[in-house]
DNA sequence: GCTTATTATGAATACTTACTCATGTTCTAC
DNA sequence: GTAGAACATGAGTAAGTATTCATAATAAGC
């Protein structure tokens, strides 16, 4: 599944460790959301998964590798909510395309905003790198598609610039609403402000190649 | 100067001890910025100081108040970099403006790209929202002041709002840029983008109120 | 049932690091 | 010059945590 990219100490054969593997990972998730990943523990995360600390060190070389296959993990759930709302999308406008962009990423979130908050407060390690590129080369081929059907309207010369710079700053804008102790505005708000800037940009970009 | 947020254990009386104070701040800037925040440790901030462990509890209560204290200092030498450019830009139009703006945060990093870096890395935490709220609040009296010169071009329904998107879209993507291995673009053509997207905003938005 | 491979255990280990405090040194005021 | 205040020192303390490993339990193969 999503422990492919880590070399596991000891591969699973059995349903029960193969279970244990799970709990493991759904418990890295929950612990980090719950106490914050500086205060995250092997020994907090072997116990909310009702194994012992060596169960850990079974499957996983240390503690970043259990991070990792966290990171896996929603990388792909990350890729399969694409990859379901995609084929709607692109009948739209570009504004409506933005706005269902970040309505589904609002989504997605769900009810793990503190989960995502805590991996984001760790941005920079090549483990969040990855979520953002997976979510980049998405976007790019959203973007690419839709010039396709609309290439008359569309004018961007340097796409995968053009998508770095709306991606991070619909991401981290967000990220750090959510992170705010009181919201300067609704979350409607928000997002109108974010698809008018968006939509504004890659309607009207006559970008430079770079 | 800027050790008045936090009160301090000791209050400098000495020459001598307000040169130490300096010292740690300074050294804690160059800590961080050598070898990240996570492995900056008391120790290591005081040899390279070039004084003892027990002298930076003389004067800070906890590792956290030498970290707040650099922030401070910092916070206040944006204030005057944007004191000192800002006059001359009001003349201009608005792409030249957030051109300008964007030059001036790039010139403002300088050669402590690594230090902000490892800052960003932990945004979130109250320190470094001090900074962004400040960076906000400059930026909101450029535009304010803008907006009454040239109050026919520009028509922002909800300027805080405004200033927060444009804010973290640029301050977060310019970070992430630079925190990448190998850069997807130049910094030229990063700086055009985003001064596209941002003005265009700016000049066309017709923010919601909120 | 018996043997072997797989899986689970958790106290012990080894290491790091923030912070203290008893002692020593330097400054200042008179 | 001397008393007392301010300052400096750094080995030591306490607390936390990733990781190991000898031992025990469970499953699979025959």
């Amino acid at each position: 599944m999503f422990y492919s990219r880590f070399s596991m100490r000891r591969k699973p054969s059995q349903e029960r460790s193969r279970q244990v593997v799970e709990a493991l990972v759904e418990a890295t998730a929950q612990t980090i959301a719950e106490r914050g990943l500086a205060q995250t523990t092997t020994n907090h995360i072997a116990a909310r998964a009702g194994v012992s600390v060596g169960s850990v060190y079974q499957y996983f070389g240390n503690k970043e590798e259990l991070v990792g296959a966290l990171l896996d993990k929603l990388v792909g759930d990350l890729g399969h909510a694409v990859d379901r709302g995609l084929p709607l999308l692109l009948e739209a406008d570009l504004k409506t395309i933005v706005r269902g962009l970040l309505q589904a990423g609002f989504a997605f979130l769900g009810g793990n905003e503190k989960l995502y908050l805590e991996l984001a407060r760790n941005w920079d390690q090549l483990s969040t790198q990855r979520f953002l590129r997976t979510l980049e080369r998405h976007l790019q081929e959203v973007f690419r598609l839709y010039a396709l059907r609309h290439y008359r309207e569309l004018h961007i010369a340097n796409l995968p610039v053009a998508v770095f710079v709306v991606t991070n700053s619909m991401v981290f804008t967000i990220l750090h609403y959510l992170s705010l102790p009181q919201a300067p505005c609704t979350r409607e708000v928000l997002m109108d402000e974010l698809t008018e800037m968006a939509a504004g940009y890659l309607q009207g970009s006559a970008a430079v190649a770079g």
